[in-house]
RNA sequence: GCGGGUGUGGUGAAAUUGGUAGACACGCUGGAUUUAGGAUCCAGUGCCGCGAGGCGUGUGGGUUCGAGUCCCUCCACCCGCACCA
């Protein structure tokens, strides 16, 4: 009988269908497993075969984990909302909701091909109003929150309100912007200019509503405030900083500015020092929580304050990680932008200033940064600091150099021992004091910490180490500074100038947002998927009668960004249809973090920081009762195409075969994959390709073939290398392409795609078929088809357990060789391989299962226990080697002592040989492994 | 520059705690069968050597009876971050 995979497939996949056998619902009575698939943006170009690799591995573990017994959360769904369909909508007037619908309906064609066990009736798609609603509660709950710093917890707004009520800010710590006054519209508000913050509940009383809804604002885990975004005008939307590269969008390239905008934003800085500590519970790779603790960049220093000369009401508060260095000061730099330019700069350097501030602004983020190169270049400003210590003249300036968004925009230089004030002091002929012992700082910086100080007063003859908390505490003492810690993660801005997004359940009255909580805000139809003439997002372009709400003066314009609908999805797989709440608790409670988590590591460090952000919140006001996401994750590794290539001569229309390309002046171009066998070029199907190669004439080589040449890398549609699953699933079936992707290499490496290895693993299933084919219910079982049977089951669940799945498919394959060397015709003795292979190959698993004369779904089976009886051997084979090198082989029975192996050892003749003439120095048995004899 | 990772046959790779390096596959070579094959089966296949044997896990060193594995040095490549005070 062949292996039908065709009828196989089909056949199983069917009854799956029928029977509803991925469907799980919650049982308390078994220990649950959740493994959860990065869910795909469904995009036109529909899957290729890099794509399937995470989701094989965490369908073969979740069918894995299933057998084991445990009740197994296995869901996927869309995430629906994004640019390219908005992109395609605004070239073609098509709603994206059409576009999403179609590419969904090909990816779930695509997945269900696989044969994957998801359980779909949970399917969630961020662009599904029944979804989003959920996504603008969170953003409503963030809203009504404040973060209580001493608490260090999100708190409902309404606990600050009584808190202000009662005693002002006094013993209050909510996170906010440190100077969060500055940020209120012009106003009355009863306090003078030199107000501080200590607002008290007098103060707040006398507030009148709008200005006590502007104060809240500033605390609010959601709130609104200008910010400077990264605007793209191609694109006319905001984008985030992990959606720009090297100051053009990540999508379509177009170049990115700097621009003060009112938007939403998230206050994920509040949860800075969580994020890094709750890094050390997770079993993630090294990598990746590097990458989060380098995106939060915690650094810990000093703030410290400098007057200003003639100006006693101003202080220059600047952030120093080194403030044991602070008598090695020779200059202030202030960033461009910072808010004492203006006050510091004098009336003949006032031109020099303007000119430099806006030749700075005028710059791109991209050419501020300098790819590489960093250009020295600043301003004085003609005003001079104060040393709080020694009451010094310090020249102030201003650069590029210093970042207007890091610390307080301002900076005490110290050239000694920081290589960019060193640079500049050169550059701009500062001294450079010498501050470290024995070292001359003239010549070149010294960044090192070993150094004893110098010229430093109280820190004189200290090392750095010694010498920070010390300046600290000396600082303190004289009040001009304290030991900070500062983060270099912003708080995330949340207004997207898009249409196909979630929009916000808010409007504005009197330019102050309310929220709508007690109808759902949906995404109204509007004549174009463009911002307005007047610059507003698309949204603006909806009428009165468009919005199915439409309250306050006006509704809010801007949708959400793309990580708020997959900020949370994995919670609501839980209880996808809950119509009163984004997941009941008791769902939550039961279900809990993902046990794993399988996706790619690229663009993954954003995804992670506000997913963890978002989970950390719900946990805090108590809608869930973990506070990280994902216990452990997968990272699985790109697989890259081999493309091929065509060498025009150039001008004309002919192409030389790869040999004799280096004969001529050539271009090479990237030549479609499917018109290429082996490097062969099919020349007639290359001219049909496209009209302008109709003509193409070849340089052929000697065999009279077009040989194209070829190289590994990413696989794209430019690139004419993507190979999707389908015509391999057509040509080998499903089960054989799950193996092949299982048995191409570590999940977790990068690896080339090539379909010629994959003969070898179709093969295999045909043997693993004809295995059971052949079996028949009275043929005799030997001992050495269990010893096969069992040793197989003990590596199989082990390379499982380590998500070692390439071997795993070995590990098979020589069982499944070995059982048909070894004749096994027992169909009940072979039929636990039916379940070893289940994981891997489901569908095949099935027919076997049913082959071997077994009731039920092999799904339902129990995971087999290898009896440690069969692995055991009566004899043991030992290497014995010399000096390290293996010169014979010495069967011995198992059960004899080091000794005995020892003498039999010594004794063996070809051991007299290697003997002759020398003698033995010492002589190591490793029972079961190895003999080595010493000697010399 | 900083951080993370990877270097093993012609190719993808295996070797889980230091114990026979190259399992399992692909490819290749030879053979059988076949009208033919990109089908099937058998044998061979790390390199050098007729052979005995020697050499082999990016480089150089170290620890050890024994190193792909542990330590140090250097090199190459990939990924991430990058004027972060």
């Amino acid at each position: 009988m062949e292996y039908d995979f065709r009828a196989i497939e089909q056949r199983w996949q069917t009854r799956w269908n029928e029977t509803e056998a991925y469907k799980v619902t919650e049982d308390p009575s078994r220990e649950k497993f959740y493994v959860l698939d990065m869910f795909p943006y469904p995009s036109g170009a529909g899957l290729h075969v890099g794509h399937p690799l995470g989701y094989i591995a965490s369908d073969v573990f979740a069918r894995y984990k299933r057998h084991q017994g445990y009740n197994v959360l296995h869901p996927m769904g869309y995430d629906s909302f994004g640019l390219p369909a908005e992109q395609y909508a605004i070239q073609t007037g098509q709603h994206p909701a059409i576009t999403t619908e179609a590419n969904v309906a090909r990816y779930r064609e695509q997945l269900d091909q696989l044969g994957f066990c998801y359980d779909w009736s949970r399917e969630v798609r961020t662009s599904d109003p029944k979804y989003y609603r959920w996504t603008q509660w969170i953003f409503a709950e963030l809203f009504e929150s404040w973060y209580d710093v001493d608490a260090d917890r999100a708190r409902p707004i309404s606990e600050l309100t009584d808190a202000l009520n009662a005693n002002g800010l006094t013993g209050v710590h909510a996170a906010s912007d440190g100077l969060w006054w500055k940020g209120l519209p012009d106003g009355a508000y009863p306090w003078g200019s030199d107000f501080d913050g200590q607002l008290t509940a007098e103060q707040w009383m006398q507030c009148d509503a709008a200005a006590q809804s502007h104060i809240l604002m500033q605390f609010r885990l959601a709130y609104l405030a200008d910010s400077e975004v990264n605007w793209c005008p191609a694109l006319g939307t905001v984008l985030a900083n992990d959606e720009v590269k090297d100051g053009l969008s990540e999508r379509g390239g177009h170049p990115v500015v700097r621009k003060r905008m009112r938007q939403w934003i998230m206050r994920i800085s509040a949860f800075s020092q969580r994020l890094i500590d709750d890094l050390d519970g997770l079993d993630w790779t090294d990598s990746i929580k590097e990458a989060q603790r380098n995106w939060i960049g915690r650094s810990e220093g000093a703030s410290v304050h400098f007057g200003v000369e003639g100006h006693s009401d101003h202080t220059i508060e600047v952030f120093t990680t080194r403030p044991d260095t602070i008598y090695g000061v020779s200059f202030m730099v202030l960033a461009p932008e910072h808010e004492l330019v203006e006050v510091l700069t004098s009336a003949d350097h006032r031109e020099a200033v303007t000119e430099y501030q806006q030749a700075a602004a005028m710059k791109s983020e991209r050419e501020r940064q300098g790819a590489g190169d960093h250009e020295v270049s600043g301003c004085f400003t003609g005003g001079y600091a104060l040393h709080p210590l020694t009451g010094e003249k310090i020249p102030v300036w201003i650069a590029d150099y210093v970042l207007a968004g890091y610390g307080t925009g301002a900076i005490m230089a110290v050239p000694a021992g920081d290589e960019r004030d060193w640079k500049f002091a050169k550059a701009y002929d500062l001294p450079i004091p010498g501050i470290f012992d024995g070292i001359d700082t003239d010549q070149a910086v010294y960044t090192e910490k070993n150094a004893a100080l110098r010229h430093s007063c109280e820190f004189d003859g200290l090392d750095s180490q010694t010498a920070i908390p010390k300046a600290i505490a000396y600082l303190e003492s004289k009040g001009v500074g304290r030991g900070q810690i500062n983060y270099r993660l912003r708080d995330a801005v949340f207004s997207r100038q898009r249409y196909w997004g979630e929009p916000f359940p808010i409007c504005y009255v009197d330019d102050l947002p309310q929220l709508i909580r007690d109808e759902q805000v949906t995404l109204p139809p509007v004549d174009a998927y463009l911002p307005t003439e007047d610059g507003d997002p698309p949204l603006a372009r909806a009428q009165q009668g468009d919005w199915n709400v439409n309250r306050g003066d006006r509704m809010e314009y801007n949708t959400m960004p793309g990580w708020a609908g997959s900020s949370w999805y994995f919670l609501r797989y839980m209880d996808p249809h809950n119509d009163q709440a984004f997941c009941a608790r008791d769902k939550s409670d039961y279900w809990g973090q993902v046990d794993l988590y399988v996706g790619g590591a690229e663009h993954t460090t954003g995804h992670l920081l506000y997913s963890r952000f978002w989970t950390k919140f719900l946990h805090d006001r108590g809608w869930i009762g973990f506070h990280e996401p994902f216990k452990r994750m997968v990272n699985q590794g790109m697989i890259l195409g081999r493309s091929n290539f065509v060498y025009r001569v150039q001008g004309t229309d002919q192409f030389v075969t790869f040999e004799k390309r280096k004969e001529y002046t050539t271009q090479r171009l990237h030549v479609d994959i499917n018109l290429v066998q082996s490097d062969k070029l099919d020349v007639e199907a290359f001219r049909a390709w496209r009209p302008e190669y109709a003509h193409a004439e070849f340089i052929l080589n000697e065999d009279g073939e077009y040989l194209c040449g070829h190289e590994v890398e990413k696989m794209s549609k430019s690139k004419f290398n993507v190979q999707t699953p389908d015509d391999l699933v057509e040509h080998y079936g499903a089960d054989t392409l799950r193996c092949y992707e299982m048995f191409l290499g570590p999940l977790t490496q990068h690896k080339p795609w090539d379909t010629q290895g994959i003969s070898g693993v179709h093969n295999f299933l045909r043997k693993l078929h004809r295995l059971f084919a052949q079996a028949g219910g009275d043929a005799h079982a030997k001992d050495e088809h269990h010893r096969i049977l069992h040793k197989t089951i003990k590596k199989v669940s082990d390379d499982l357990d380590r998500h070692a799945f390439n071997t795993v498919i070995s590990a098979l394959m020589i069982g499944v060789n070995e059982l048909l060397d070894a004749q096994a015709q027992n169909a009940a003795a072979i039929r636990p391989l039916a379940v070893l292979a289940s994981p891997v190959a489901p569908h095949l698993a099935e027919e076997l299962w049913s082959l071997s004369g077994a009731n039920g779904s092999v799904l339902d089976q129990p995971w087999p226990a290898h009896e440690e009886k069969w692995l055991v051997s009566d004899e043991i084979t030992y290497p014995v080697s010399f000096n390290g090198k293996v010169r014979f082989q010495l069967p011995v029975a198992a059960d004899l002592d080091a000794k005995a192996v020892e003498s039999l050892a010594l004794q063996h003749e070809k051991a007299q040989q290697h003997l002759e003439g020398k003698t033995v120095r010492k002589v190591i048995v490793v029972p079961g492994r190895i003999v080595n004899i010493v000697v010399g």
